[in-house]
RNA sequence: GCCCUGGUAGUGUAGACGGCCUAUCAUGCAGGACUGUCACUCCUGUGACUCGGGUUCAAAUCCCGACCAGGGCGCCA
């Protein structure tokens, strides 16, 4: 390794010192016989300040000609300065260039000029230099290293399940087909089906940090065809409400975690992230629907909460001071077929969704454990019991009572960082036109 | 899948009741001046109407189609 110190290890005090330090040229100012230098890292800039008569020819010159972007690594003295940002300065030695960046820049990295988020997209390594878009995937890794450690905590183990698969899991959503040699497959939707299998060996509790690929040809800020989402599944619960106490717990863990590691970063941002309370307000659905009339949106039962009914439940919660909130007690036709009935009746279900400030970002439920009456739900979904053989397998030998959810990674964080699109908080989003980079 | 809107230099924009557009401004880039910048400043230059068809004496501007993009709904994480 480039012996090197970042930009954040780098004070006034350390006066006097020899330091060499490596990044982008974000900003080049020539005053005639004083340049300054910018050089941007992974965590900031520092300012290289090069008076025509104190530094050699030869790197005058090279600072002179250097291009903006390109990678270069100095060393120089630093020097206690006033004037410079920061309150100090690099005057330097030696500058030696990497790498010239080419111009015209497919865009502005120091974000003078705004681009659109396609632009910024398609050059999106130029887009990840800006401190405050690689501040959203420093959060982002944040928030997933403190959701793993949370349920490594509690001994869940984590999981990998496969990513090809041979027919529809849970039916619904539409999957990608893939050549698999002489057969058909697809893309996983999500883990569901496997990590439910797992709950009958004993392994209590797991969860996947898992991709879900979805081939629905949907178009919204809200929405793509390729995820990330924190899956969990445990065994043993007594019904639903165990979820969901995991899942405040969890949500809470993950928040406090940015919150500590990430004020640079939420910083950056403009954000100000306070930390839910527990415990979540459990709302029913058939209260949410009361609700809703009362505020002028009538949805009969049995019907999903539109876009519309979720975003004004959301303004009513947040006038009773709820950001999240559960919603409860779902009418089984609207869930998928493993969703426990909440009793013999079925007409209410064991499943739940989270809401954030109006928009879900975890769905989850009590599953059915019983072999039977899991034959029948498949069945009364008009699916093909014969295409569920290995799944429904895992049912006959003894399996214990379970529940999970999966929590959508995008959506946490694009509520979380108040973003205006989804495409935002992945490095390389896939949407239904967007295949690169 | 349905509905709405839009495509102008590398980037972001102005212009659109057809002519006064040899297309605005900013930023960038090139050259020049400048020893304390921090969106440095100033001077000079540079670079664009998505594509195809149509209407018209005349199209960036109106019409049709394609492609691309933005947004909403449905679906869901």
């Amino acid at each position: 390794m480039i012996k090197r110190r970042y930009s954040s290890e780098l004070s006034s005090e350390m006066d006097g010192k020899v330091i060499t330090v490596a990044g982008w040229v974000n900003e080049k100012r020539k005053m005639g016989k004083l340049i300054f230098l910018l050089i941007r890292d992974r965590d900031g800039i520092v300012q290289l300040t090069l008076p025509g008569k104190f530094v050699s020819k030869e790197v005058f010159e090279t600072a002179k000609n250097i291009s903006k972007e390109s990678v270069v690594v100095a060393r120089g003295k630093l020097q206690k300065m006033e004037k410079a940002p920061g309150g100090f300065e690099i005057i330097p030695e030696e500058i030696k260039v990497f790498a010239r960046a080419e111009s015209p820049l497919p865009l502005d990295p120091t974000g003078k000029v705004p681009a659109n988020l396609d632009t910024r997209l398609d050059s999106r390594v130029m887009d990840l230099r800006k401190p405050e878009i690689m501040a959203i995937f420093k959060i982002r890794s944040q928030i997933l290293k403190a959701a793993r450690e949370y349920l490594y905590r509690k001994s869940f183990l984590e999981i990998h399940s496969p990513r090809i698969i041979s027919t529809a899991s849970e039916g619904g959503t539409e999957l990608f087909p893939i050549a698999y040699f002489e057969k058909e497959a697809f893309l996983a939707q999500s883990p569901q089906l496997y990590k439910q299998m797992l709950m009958g060996t004993g392994m209590d509790a797991v969860f996947e940090v898992a991709t879900y690929f979805r081939a629905e040809e949907h178009d919204t800020i809200w929405h793509l065809n390729e995820i990330t989402a924190i899956d969990c599944e445990m065994a043993f619960i007594e019904d639903e409400e165990d979820i969901l106490t995991l899942i405040e717990n969890l949500i809470v863990a993950m928040v406090t975690e940015v919150k500590e590691n990430c004020q640079k970063e939420i910083e950056l941002l403009g954000r100000d992230i306070s930390i839910p309370e527990k415990p979540f307000l459990r709302i029913e659905y058939s209260r949410v629907l009361e609700l809703l009339e009362e505020a002028g949106l009538r949805l009969s039962f049995g019907e999903d909460l539109t876009t519309e009914a979720e975003k004004k439940l959301g303004e009513i919660m947040k006038e009773k001071g709820h950001v999240f909130y559960f919603v409860t007690k779902y009418p089984l036709s609207i869930k998928p077929f493993y969703t426990m009935p909440e009793n013999s009746e079925q007409k209410l279900s064991r499943a739940f969704d989270l809401e954030f400030s109006g928009r879900e970002i975890i769905s989850g439920s009590q599953r059915i454990h019983n072999y039977d009456l899991l034959v029948d739900r498949i069945k009364a979904k008009d699916m093909r019991v014969e295409n569920f053989g290995a799944y429904l397998k895992a049912f006959k030998y003894g399996m214990p009572p379970h529940g999970g959810f999966g929590m959508g990674i995008e959506r946490l964080l694009m509520l979380l960082l108040n973003l205006s699109n989804i495409r935002e908080a992945v490095l390389f989003p896939r949407d239904r036109y967007r295949l690169r980079p």
